[in-house]
Formats: structure tokens, C-alpha cells, sequence
RNA sequence: GGAGGGGUGGCUGAGUGGUCUAAAGCACCGGUCUUGAAAACCGGCGUGGGGAAACCCACCGUGAGUUCGAAUCUCACCCCCUCCGCCA
């Protein structure tokens, strides 16, 4: 959510970044609401005040006519004021509606475009040495797809998966649940060290931290529901972004980073047809994100969002895998996202870098709707700035991990970094 | 699933229809005193909205209702706690 007083003073900008995100929202609908809603406090106030000054008059009074004299005006006035009170309640409906449909806006640095496809390039891993890419693993036979892969080492089932578990059910077996695990001690180790608070958070969680991370009310469709009204998280944001939610923290105690884990749940309603083969896209896995709360700042926000993205790229620069980042254009941001990178690793049969981790900032958009804020020295109260960005996700990292690490003769070596976890070297049929 | 108790400022906690403008204590900030600190004493100390300011309005879990007037009365809901049952 933005803050009022900023769309009225700043609608040009609030317009131009609705239009480059290519959201739609009425922002001159908001306006006018706006200036009715103040027209009708103001009014609803004085009346108030009236009202408070004639109850002392009715509890000082000397006579009972004066007594009755007064409660009969003050009768006619409750009537106005409940009108008006009724057409406020009226407009705020509208209000908040909009309110929370006003996308953040994006930075300077945020390229135009229509979708994904339009996403620019910012490095890749390893660096460019040819101008035709970052060096990719070359392969003097025909890379096998990971679906086929860990089919062939018995890693994953995808039959029964969907069996017992319906479209895009999964079992990962044998060396696939075993470098879940693996990559699980591997991302746990490398962060417990690193100033981030580990927690396990709650996948089902209420309705307002969705509300308060900008899930909801616009992405209602690719939650999953309970019959008790809430909700299972797609990521462990939800969860973290909503544990200091309504409280007033301390200058002193920021910035607070957490290193947090939790099953994720994903309806997936938008990617029907897409990457329907394999654990690439499924509708439940596992992930550790970071999450970060900082002070009121952009030069702040800026300098977490680059150490978050860091902190992932060296993930994948341990486990060897070529990535590339890319910042992510206006249309291909979320409602609260002021600037978006992801990080993509090289998807050998694909020819192609796929999403492993998802990098964003979002200054106060989040903590105005969850209501965090922290008092400064001076004591001044301001709502904290937010961030978060994917640590690890299993099992979408395996895929990358089988196709770069196959060899001819269809056997996986196991990345260095997690042969200490696996209590072997390679993968292969025997 | 059954029974009971409870939600008041950063915390504890008083307040059952009208000076509540929410007592008091703790914590915190400033001051006096002191070589310094503690103690004691004095003062300050919630959030949001409107206003140039004086000041005004709202907020006692949430929402409706009764009333001239609600922290206080009524109803619904949410959350927390205790006991019983079930249970990894």
C-alpha cells in the first residue's frame, strides 16, 4: 500500500508506474474518492465535537427542562450524523478497494516491457568470454533431460506421484530425496553464520499476511483455500513478513535478517500446459528464503537487495552451475516490488536459463499494509523497508543440478560441495 | 469435539452508562541532588487523522446494535488461556 498523502502529491509518478507495470487502477477515481472522504471527516468530526460538548452540558445540567432541552437537539443531530456516517462507510469501501490495488512504483532502473521475455540481462556466471555466453558445460553427446535422468536413476516417480497425488504429484526417491536432504544441510550451513535468524515458519497461514504481502486480494486464485478460511503459502514470506506484524520495533534492533524455511503450496492457475513434465513446476516443495526488515531507506533497501542477490549467487557459483541474473521489467514485477532480479540457471536440453531464485525490494509498500514500523533515537515511528529473496528451492534446483552434472554414459556426478552431505561422488546405474 | 475463564497504552493493572481528558505502578527520557552512580524528589512519556497554529476527532480484540452519551449494556465473530476427550 501506498501512502495516501504520497499518490495525492505525487499522481504523475503514481500513474507512469501503475502504466509501467501495466496495471490498471483509476488513480483519478481514487482522487475524488479521497477528497469526499476528508470532506465527510471533517464534517462527521465537528459534529462529534458538538456532540461531546452537549453530553457534559446533560451531565452538568441544573434543571431537567435544560437537561431535556439539550437531548432533543442533540436527537436531530445523531440523525445527520448517522447519514454521513453511513455515506463515509460507503466511500471508504471504495477507497480500500483501490487503495490496495495501486501497485508500488517501480525504480528508475526497472526496464519497459510486456512479460517475462522482456527481462534484460544484467551478468551471467561465469563471466562472458565469447560474446556468445557465460561458459556453459559442452557436452560431446546428447544431454538427456532431467525428467528422463532421474526417471533412469529411480530418483523421482512421477506415475504414482500423480496417482496418489493428482497433476504434478511427485515422490522423490533413493539419490532424489537424498540431495534434497543434502542441499537442505548445504543451505542451512552456509547462512547459520551470517547474521540471519533460521526459523521454521507456518505454511497455513490467515488471511491477512497474505493481505499485508500483497498475495491477496489480487492472487486469490493461485492459493489454496482451507474450509476454515485460511490459506497455504506459496513462500515462507508470508509467514516471516507477518511475525512482527501490528508492532513497533526498535531502531537498534535493525536491520533483521531470518534465514526461514517452510513447505510451499502452489496452484499454479496461470501456468496451465507450462513445464507439465518432471519436478520443474509442481504444486508443493520446500524453500528457504531470506527475508530482511531495514530501516527507512532507499540507499538501505538498495544495499540488502544486492547482498540477498550476492548471498544466492554464491549458492550456485558452490554448486558450479552457470546462471545468469536478470532484472526483471515493469510488467513481470509484483504489486509491492519496486525492483525485481532473478536468478537463472542454465537448463542444458532447454538451451535456456530457468528461475532458481527470485530477488526483490519493496521499501514500505509491505510493512504499511502489516502495519511494522520501528521507532527512531528521536522517537519518531516510520514504517520499516522489506525484502526477500530466495535461498534455496527444492526440488526445482535438482533439475539444473542432473542436466549440468550428467555424463555420457547417463551417470550424475554429484556437485564437490555436496559430496560431503551425500556420502558419495556420483550417481549411476548399479 | 465438550466445559470454563479472559482480551484496556512498551509491560503489569484499575475502571460496570456522563469531569475517562483511561487511575496507579514498572520501564523509558529530561532535571534537581551527587566526584560519579544508585536512591529520593520534580517534570515528561501511546497511535492515527484533520489543522498554519490554538486545538479538534478517532482508537480499551473486531464488527454491528441500544442511548442525547458506551472501555462499561446487548448480539455476532476473532484471538488467547485452563481442564476433559482425541492425537504426531
Amino acid at each position: 500500500m501506498l501512502d495516501i498523502k504520497f499518490i495525492r502529491e505525487n499522481k504523475d509518478i503514481v500513474v507512469a508506474g501503475a502504466a509501467k507495470k501495466r496495471v490498471k487502477v483509476d488513480i483519478e477515481r481514487l482522487l475524488e474518492l479521497d477528497a469526499k472522504r476528508r470532506e465527510l471527516q471533517a464534517s462527521i468530526d465537528a459534529k462529534r465535537a458538538e456532540q461531546n460538548i452537549a453530553s457534559d452540558a446533560i451531565a452538568s445540567a441544573k434543571s431537567d427542562t435544560e437537561r431535556q432541552e439539550v437531548i432533543a437537539r442533540m436527537q436531530t443531530l445523531k440523525e445527520t450524523l448517522k447519514l454521513e456516517e453511513e455515506s463515509l462507510q460507503d466511500i471508504l469501501k471504495d477507497w480500500r478497494a483501490l487503495m490496495v490495488a495501486v501497485p508500488n512504483v517501480p525504480d528508475i532502473s526497472v526496464p519497459d516491457g510486456e512479460s517475462d521475455a522482456d527481462n534484460r540481462e544484467v551478468r551471467t556466471w561465469p563471466a562472458r568470454g565469447d560474446g556468445r555466453g557465460g561458459e556453459k558445460p559442452a557436452f560431446d553427446f546428447e544431454p538427456k533431460s532431467h525428467v528422463e535422468l532421474m526417471l533412469m536413476h529411480d530418483m523421482a516417480d512421477y506415475e504414482r506421484g500423480a496417482k496418489v497425488a493428482g497433476f504434478r504429484g511427485y515422490f522423490l526417491k533413493n539419490d532424489g530425496a537424498r540431495l534434497v536432504w543434502a542441499l537442505e544441510r548445504f543451505v542451512q550451513d552456509r547462512f547459520v553464520d551470517r547474521g540471519f535468524t533460521p526459523m521454521i515458519v507456518p505454511s497455513l497461514v490467515r488471511r491477512e499476511p497474505f493481505v499485508g504481502t500483497g498475495y491477496l486480494p489480487q492472487s486469490e486464485d493461485d492459493l489454496y483455500k482451507t474450509q476454515d478460511g485460511d490459506y497455504l503459502a506459496g513462500t515462507a514470506e508470508v509467514a516471516t513478513m507477518g511475525y512482527y506484524m501490528d508492532e513497533i520495533l526498535e531502531k537498534k534492533d535493525l536491520p533483521i535478517k531470518f534465514f526461514a524455511f517452510s513447505p510451499c503450496f502452489r496452484r499454479e492457475a496461470g501456468s496451465h500446459g507450462r513445464d507439465t513434465k518432471g519436478i520443474f513446476r509442481i504444486h508443493e516443495f520446500v524453500k528457504y528464503e531470506q527475508v530482511v526488515l531495514c530501516e527507512a531507506n532507499h540507499e538501505e533497501s538498495v544495499k540488502h537487495h544486492e547482498e540477498l542477490t550476492k548471498n544466492a549467487e554464491a549458492l550456485l557459483q558452490e554448486l558450479k552451475l552457470p546462471y545468469r541474473v536478470v532484472i526483471n521489467c515493469g510488467a513481470d514485477l509484483g504489486l509491492g516490488q519496486v525492483k525485481k532480479y532473478d536468478i537463472e540457471a542454465w537448463m542444458p536440453t532447454e538451451k535456456n536459463y530457468r528461475e532458481t531464485h527470485s530477488s526483490s525490494y519493496f521499501h514500505d509498500f509491505q510493512t504499511r499494509r502489516l502495519n511494522i514500523r520501528y521507532r527512531d533515537p528521536e522517537g519518531v515511528v516510520r514504517y520499516a523497508h522489506s525484502l526477500n529473496n530466495t535461498a534455496l528451492a527444492m526440488p526445482r534446483i535438482l533439475t539444473q543440478i542432473v542436466e549440468n552434472y550428467q555424463r555420457e554414459d547417463g551417470s550424475i556426478a554429484i556437485p564437490e560441495v555436496l559430496r560431503g552431505y551425500m556420502g558419495k561422488d556420483v550417481i549411476s546405474r548399479n
